[in-house]
RNA sequence: GGGCGCGUAGCUCAGCGGAAGAGCACCUCCUUGACAUGGAGGGGGUCACAGGUUCGAUCCCUGUCGCGCCCACCA
C-alpha cells in the first residue's frame, strides 16, 4: 500500500541506507568489470565546512550525471573527499582558541597546535559528508579521501620533489603579496582588489645642491603617491626619458625628506608623464612596479616594514644615517603603517614639503581571507614555474582534449593561462603539507622525500653528517588540490583504479575556481599523467537568493540547503536546482520554486497511488510494442519520445532541459491525459483492454521512475520499491532504451481527441456552461467514427451528455473546427448568438491573417527561389490548413445567420 | 584599460534564422471516487533602442543605452 502522502523526511534516510547497504555506488562492482568506466572527482569541500547552496547545486549536477551513467550501465566512480583548506581551517581553530581564552598558536607551539587542528578535523570532518548524503549524493564513500591523508601527502611530496628536480619549483627572493594579519605570503589569486577612495599626496623632494624654497619650483621635484609612508624606503625618483620638463634633472640627486638619504633622479619608461606629477618615487622593496624599475637601475631595496606592517629601520640603508630630522623620524619605529602615514604627512606639511593633496579613487589589494591591505613584501618563497606547466595545459584545451561547457569559459581560461605568473606556493602557516626542504648550516637547501634522504644528501655534500633544519613553511592548499584527479586514485602507485578511471570523464565546478583549481589540475595532470585530468569541464555559476542577491552570512540571506531538505525534501531541492540551472547564469532560488517542485513530487506520488487503487501492477516481461489499444500505443510513443529527449539533454549537459522535459511529460502528458483517458477503460467492461491498460500504466510509470531517478532519487526509489517486488534497486536498474515505439497513427488520433476536448472545455468556460451538453459531429465520417470510438472518453473529459453525427451542424449551435473537422454544440437558447458570432469572427480574422502572412511569402518569388524546399512545402501546407479552416468558419457563420 | 555575459509576459527565466514559450503571480469556474501540494479555462509581450545582412531576424553583424561579472591597475 502506498501511503496517502509522501513524507520525505521519513523516507530519505532509509532509502540512502538501502543504497549504501547494497553497495550501489561502489565503483568496480564485479558485474560491471566489462563496462565502460565513467568517473567524476568531487570538488573537495573544506573538511570542517558545512554544506551550502553552492555545494548543493554542484553536487546535484554531479549526481545527475553519476546516476544517469550508472543506469546506463557504466562502471561509475564518483570520487569523494575533503580538502584540508589550510588558511581557512587554521583561522577557525585560532578563533576557537581565542574564544576559549586559551593560549594562541605561537604560544602553544607547532606540535600542540596541529594536534588541536587534527582534533577539530576529527570532530567536524564528518559533517559535510553526512550532508552530502542527505542530498542524495551517490559517491563511492568507500574511497573517500582527504588531502592530508597519508597517500595524498605522499603524492604531494613526490610532486614537489620531482618538480624541484626538474627546475620547475624553485626558491626565489622577490616581492610577494604579504598578508600582515595572517603573517603569510599569499598567491595573486588570493588577493582581491577593493575600490577605495583615498588621497594622492604630492610631495616635494628637494634637489641636492639647492636651498629648498617652497616658493621656487626649481629647488625641488614633485612626486605623487598614495602611500606616503613608503617614502622612507625610496631609492630613486623616476621620470620619463622623453619628458621635457624633467630632462635636465636626470642624473641629479634629491635629498629624501625626513631621512636625509641622497637618491638619484633616473629616466625610465615606467614613469608616465600623464600620471601624478610625471615624476614617480621608486620604492623597490614595497611596490611591484618599483621592484622591476629598481632591478633595471640596480637600485638598493630598502625595507621599512616589519612582517606586521609596522615601521622599522632595521635595514642597513639606515645604519649610517644621521641628522636631527632622521632622529625625529626614527621615533616612528614600531608604528603601524597607517598611523605612520598620518604622522609622516603631518611632518612633511610642517616643512612645506606637501605640494598638494588630491582626493583619489583607486583599487587597493586586500587579502581574500583576512580582508586587510596586502603589502608587497620582499621575502624568500617557493615558486612554481607556472608559465612552463601552462603550455601543454593551453594546448590540450586548444586541441579539444578538454572541453569547457559552456564553451566561452575557454576564452577566460586562455586569457589567464597565457599571462600566468609564477605561482607562490609557500605559506607561513602550520596546517598543511610541510615543504620537504631541509637547510644546512650555510643555508644550502636539500629537497627530498624524507628527512633521511635529505640527511644522506647533506652528508654527501658536506662530506660528513651535518644537522639540518626543515623548512617551516607549508604548501598552498591548492597545491594538493591540483593533484586531486590522480592522487585520489592512488598515484604515485600504479593502481588499477588509476588506469581505469583516469582521465576522468567530467568535472563539475563553479566558475570562481577555474584559476585556483581547474587550471592547476590541468597543469599537474598533464605533467605527471601525460594526459588531461578530465574530458569535459561543466562550469556553473552562483546560487542567489530569491531577490537575486548574493548569499552571504553578513547579509543574513543564506538559504541553508539542509533546511530546505527538511521542509520540502531533497528531491524538491535537487529538481529545483536542476530545472533552474542555465549555463552562463546565476540561479535564483526562492521558496515558490521549491514548493512547485515539491508539488511535482506529490503529483508523481499520487499518480502511482492511482495505479495502485486501480489494481494496476507492473507485469513482468510486458512488451509495450505488443500493445493493441490506441491509448496505450500512444503513451508508449510519448514515453519513448520523452526518454529520448531527456537522454540527449543530459548527454549534452542541458540539465534544465532534461528536467523540464521530464516535468512536462509526467505532469502534462502522463497525468493530465493518459491517466484521465485511462479512467473510462478501467471502469469499463472490456477485460482485455483493462488488463493491457493496467500493465501499460505501470510500465510507463516505471519508465518515469527511471528517467526521474537522476533528478529525484529518493521518491523514485521509494516508489520503485513500494509498487512492486523488484530484483534490484532503481539506482542500479537500466536506463530506458526505447525503440520501435513510435506510432504516428496513435499520435494523430489521441491528438485529435485532446484537441476536441480542449476546444469544448474552452467554449464551456468562456460561455460559463456548467451542465453536461450534447455534441454533434458534422460532416466528415472519419471524425464521427473516431468520436464514436472515443465517445466515453470525450463524454467524461469534456462533460458531454451524448454524441451524435449529422451532415451539418444544427442551427444555432456553437461550432468548433478541430483539425479540420467541425464539432458542434447544439446550445440553442443557452448561448448568446451575438457572442458566438463574435467568437467566430475572431477565429475568422485569425485564419485570414494566417493566410495573408503565408501568401505574402509564397507570392514572393525570392522566397520560393531561396528558401529551403521543405520550408516552402511547409508554408504551402500551412496555407491549405488555414484555407480549410477559413472555409469551415465561413460555413459556421453562414449557418448562424439562419437562426 | 582588456575580456566575458545579460537586457523576451507583472516576476524569474527558456528559446536563438522560418507563425512568440514555461514556472510563479493574476482573473474566472470546479469539494467529479490519484492528487486543492489539485483540476479546467483565460488575460498579458512592436523579444532594450538604431542601423545592416537575408526571400525572411527575438535569433546573425555593427553601433547606442542600461545591468552584471572576471582580469589588470596602490603615482
Amino acid at each position: 500500500m502506498i501511503d496517502k502522502t509522501y513524507q520525505p523526511s521519513q523516507v530519505e534516510g532509509r532509502i540512502y541506507q538501502a543504497w549504501e547497504k547494497a553497495g550501489a555506488f561502489r565503483a568496480g562492482r564485479p558485474e560491471r568489470a566489462g563496462a565502460k568506466p565513467y568517473s567524476i572527482v568531487i570538488p573537495p569541500p573544506n573538511v570542517t565546512g558545512s554544506l551550502h547552496m553552492g555545494h548543493a547545486l554542484n553536487s546535484t549536477l554531479q549526481d545527475i550525471l553519476a546516476r544517469f551513467e550508472r543506469m546506463r550501465g557504466r562502471d561509475v566512480l564518483w570520487q569523494p573527499g575533503t580538502d584540508h583548506a589550510g588558511i581557512a581551517t587554521q583561522m577557525v581553530v585560532e578563533r576557537q582558541l581565542m574564544e576559549r581564552q586559551q593560549p594562541g598558536r605561537r604560544k602553544m607551539g607547532r606540535a600542540e597546535f596541529l594536534k588541536r587542528v587534527w582534533a577539530w578535523k576529527e570532530e567536524s570532518g564528518g559533517t559535510i559528508i553526512n550532508q552530502l548524503k542527505r542530498l542524495g549524493a551517490s559517491c563511492d564513500w568507500s574511497r573517500e579521501r582527504f588531502t592530508m591523508d597519508e597517500g595524498l601527502s605522499r603524492a604531494v611530496l613526490k610532486v614537489f620533489v620531482d618538480l624541484y628536480r626538474e627546475g620547475l619549483i624553485y626558491k626565489d627572493k622577490r616581492l610577494v603579496n604579504w598578508d600582515p594579519k595572517l603573517l603569510t605570503a599569499i598567491s595573486d589569486l588570493e588577493v582581491v582588489q577593493v575600490e577605495t577612495r583615498g588621497h594622492l599626496w604630492h610631495l616635494r623632494y628637494p634637489l641636492e645642491g639647492k636651498t629648498f624654497d617652497p616658493a621656487d619650483p626649481s629647488t625641488f621635484i614633485v612626486v605623487a603617491t598614495t602611500r606616503p609612508e613608503t617614502m622612507l624606503g625610496d631609492t630613486a625618483v623616476a621620470v620619463h626619458p622623453d619628458d621635457e620638463r624633467y630632462k635636465k634633472l636626470v642624473g641629479q640627486n634629491v635629498i629624501l625628506p625626513l631621512v636625509g638619504r641622497k637618491i638619484p633622479i633616473i629616466a625610465d619608461d615606467y614613469s608616465d608623464p600623464e600620471k601624478g606629477s610625471g615624476a614617480v618615487k621608486i620604492t623597490p622593496a614595497h611596490d611591484f612596479n618599483d621592484f622591476e624599475v629598481g632591478k633595471r637601475h640596480n637600485l638598493p631595496q630598502v625595507n621599512v616594514l616589519t612582517v606586521e606592517a609596522k615601521i622599522t629601520f632595521a635595514d642597513e640603508a639606515f645604519a649610517g644615517q644621521g641628522g636631527a630630522d632622521f632622529a625625529e623620524t626614527k621615533k616612528l619605529e614600531g608604528t603601524d603603517r597607517f598611523a605612520a602615514r598620518k604622522q609622516i604627512v603631518a611632518r612633511l606639511e610642517e616643512k612645506s614639503l606637501i605640494d598638494k593633496i588630491e582626493p583619489h579613487g583607486h583599487v587597493v589589494p586586500h587579502g581574500d581571507r583576512s580582508n586587510v591591505v596586502i603589502e608587497p613584501f620582499l621575502t624568500d618563497q617557493w615558486y612554481v614555474n607556472a608559465r612552463e606547466l601552462a603550455k601543454p595545459a593551453i594546448a590540450a584545451v586548444r586541441d579539444g582534449k578538454t572541453t569547457f561547457i559552456p564553451k566561452n569559459w575557454e576564452t577566460t581560461y586562455f586569457n589567464w593561462m597565457e599571462n600566468i605568473q609564477p605561482w607562490c606556493i609557500s605559506r607561513q602557516l602550520w596546517w598543511g603539507h610541510q615543504i620537504p626542504a631541509w637547510y644546512g648550516p650555510d643555508g644550502k637547501v636539500f629537497v627530498a622525500l624524507t628527512e633521511t634522504e635529505a640527511q644522506a644528501a647533506a652528508e654527501k655534500h658536506y662530506g660528513k653528517a651535518t644537522p639540518l633544519t626543515r623548512d617551516e613553511d607549508v604548501l598552498d592548499t591548492w597545491f594538493s588540490s591540483a593533484l586531486w584527479p590522480f592522487s585520489t586514485l592512488g598515484w604515485p602507485d600504479r593502481t588499477p583504479e588509476l588506469s581505469r578511471f583516469y582521465p576522468t570523464s567530467a568535472l563539475v565546478t563553479g566558475f570562481d575556481i577555474i584559476f585556483f583549481w581547474v587550471a592547476r589540475m590541468m597543469m599537474m595532470g598533464l605533467y605527471f599523467m601525460k594526459e588531461v585530468p578530465f574530458q569535459d569541464v561543466y562550469i556553473h555559476r552562483l546560487v542567489r537568493d530569491a531577490s537575486g542577491a548574493k548569499m552571504s552570512k553578513s547579509k543574513g540571506n543564506v538559504v541553508d540547503p539542509l533546511g530546505v531538505i527538511d521542509q520540502y525534501g531533497a528531491d524538491a531541492l535537487r529538481f529545483t536546482l536542476a530545472r533552474n540551472v542555465a549555463p552562463g547564469h546565476d540561479i535564483r532560488l526562492g521558496p515558490p520554486d521549491v514548493e512547485n517542485n515539491r508539488n511535482f513530487a506529490t503529483k508523481l506520488w499520487n499518480a502511482a497511488r492511482f495505479a495502485e487503487m486501480n489494481e494496476a501492477a507492473s507485469v513482468a516481461g510486458f512488451d509495450p510494442k505488443a500493445a493493441k489499444e490506441t491509448l496505450n500505443r500512444w503513451i508508449a510513443h510519448e514515453t519513448a519520445k520523452a526518454a529520448r529527449e531527456i537522454t540527449e539533454a543530459i548527454e549534452s549537459y542541458k540539465f534544465s532541459e532534461a528536467a523540464g522535459a521530464a516535468y512536462r511529460f509526467v505532469w502534462n502528458i502522463y497525468c493530465d491525459w493518459y491517466l484521465e483517458l485511462a479512467k473510462p477503460v478501467l471502469l469499463g467492461a472490456d477485460g482485455a483492454a483493462k488488463t493491457e491498460t493496467r500493465a501499460m500504466m505501470c510500465w510507463a510509470r516505471d519508465e518515469i521512475l527511471k528517467i526521474l531517478h537522476p533528478f529525484m532519487p529518493f521518491i523514485t526509489e521509494e516508489l520503485w520499491g513500494v509498487t512492486a517486488k523488484r530484483d534490484a534497486l532503481l539506482a542500479v536498474s537500466q536506463w530506458p532504451k526505447l525503440e520501435g515505439l513510435a506510432d504516428d497513427k496513435a499520435d494523430a488520433e489521441i491528438g485529435w481527441v485532446i484537441d476536441l476536448v480542449t476546444a469544448i472545455r474552452s467554449v464551456r468556460a468562456e460561455m460559463n456552461i456548467n451542465a453536461n451538453i450534447p455534441l454533434v459531429l458534422a460532416g466528415g465520417s472519419a471524425a464521427s467514427k473516431t468520436a464514436e470510438r472515443w465517445a466515453e472518453f470525450i463524454k467524461r473529459l469534456a462533460r458531454v451528455s451524448e454524441i451524435s453525427s449529422a451532415t451539418s451542424a444544427p442551427q444555432g449551435s456553437v461550432q468548433l473546427v478541430v483539425r479540420g473537422e467541425v464539432a458542434a454544440l447544439p446550445l440553442k437558447g443557452v448561448i448568446d448568438l451575438a457572442a458566438e458570432r463574435a467568437r467566430l469572427d475572431k477565429e475568422m480574422a485569425k485564419a485570414d491573417a494566417d493566410i495573408k502572412r503565408v501568401d505574402a511569402k509564397l507570392s514572393n518569388e525570392k522566397f520560393v527561389a531561396n528558401a529551403k524546399e521543405e520550408i516552402v512545402e511547409e508554408e504551402k501546407e500551412k496555407r491549405e490548413e488555414a484555407a480549410a479552416r477559413k472555409a469551415k468558419i465561413a460555413e459556421a457563420l453562414e449557418r448562424l445567420k439562419g437562426v
